[in-house]
DNA sequence: TATATATTTAGACAAATATCTAAATACTTA
DNA sequence: TAAGTATTTAGATATTTGTCTAAATATATA
């Protein structure tokens, strides 16, 4: 939980899930899309990575991201107890 | 969004939640549940007020904090948007 | 094989954060 | 009103975090 906490805890981090949502990109396609390094992108792709939010594949010179909603259940789960 | 999820990402206030979700609690009583020092709890308190996730009420000598369920519902909308 | 492109790793640095102790504020009660 | 209890505010400090540039690694292609 800590890590999914953490990795969420950033607005371009969640930007980035947002992007991710509608379709798999590069990690260059991603970077693009913000005012921000690469290197300091591909620092937020580890995060994420860690937090199992994302996967990654390469595809040849590519490292594709993927969004991997399931880890998304347990802040889910997290939340409900909290409801009612 | 922001403030809420800098407030979820501690250990200590999300554990300070759980206790809330138990029950109403004095910053005394939530004080005692860790090993950390009062003005520390206090500015833990302060942040997961910031974020509106609890609420405080003075009562004579004791400031009773209770929580706010509502807000969680926000996160919980933001999570479902994940939820193909 | 040499060069270009995609991405990450390394290292540095400023800003944010969690914690502490000491002091201040607010309320209660003898 | 003086003393005690509850809590916060202030100020200091060590750690973590987000960012950068420069360099390294990996793949593609001329």
């Amino acid at each position: 939980m800590n890590e999914i906490f953490k990795a969420l805890n950033d607005a371009t981090r969640r930007e980035i899930l947002e992007l991710l949502k509608e379709k798999d990109l590069s990690a260059g396609e991603i970077a693009d899309a913000f005012n921000i390094s690469k290197p300091s992108i591909s620092h937020h792709l580890d995060i994420l990575k860690r937090a199992d939010l994302i996967t990654s594949e390469k595809n040849g010179q590519f490292i594709i991201y993927s969004i991997n909603t399931t880890i998304m259940e347990d802040v889910l789960q997290w939340i409900l107890t909290f409801k009612k």
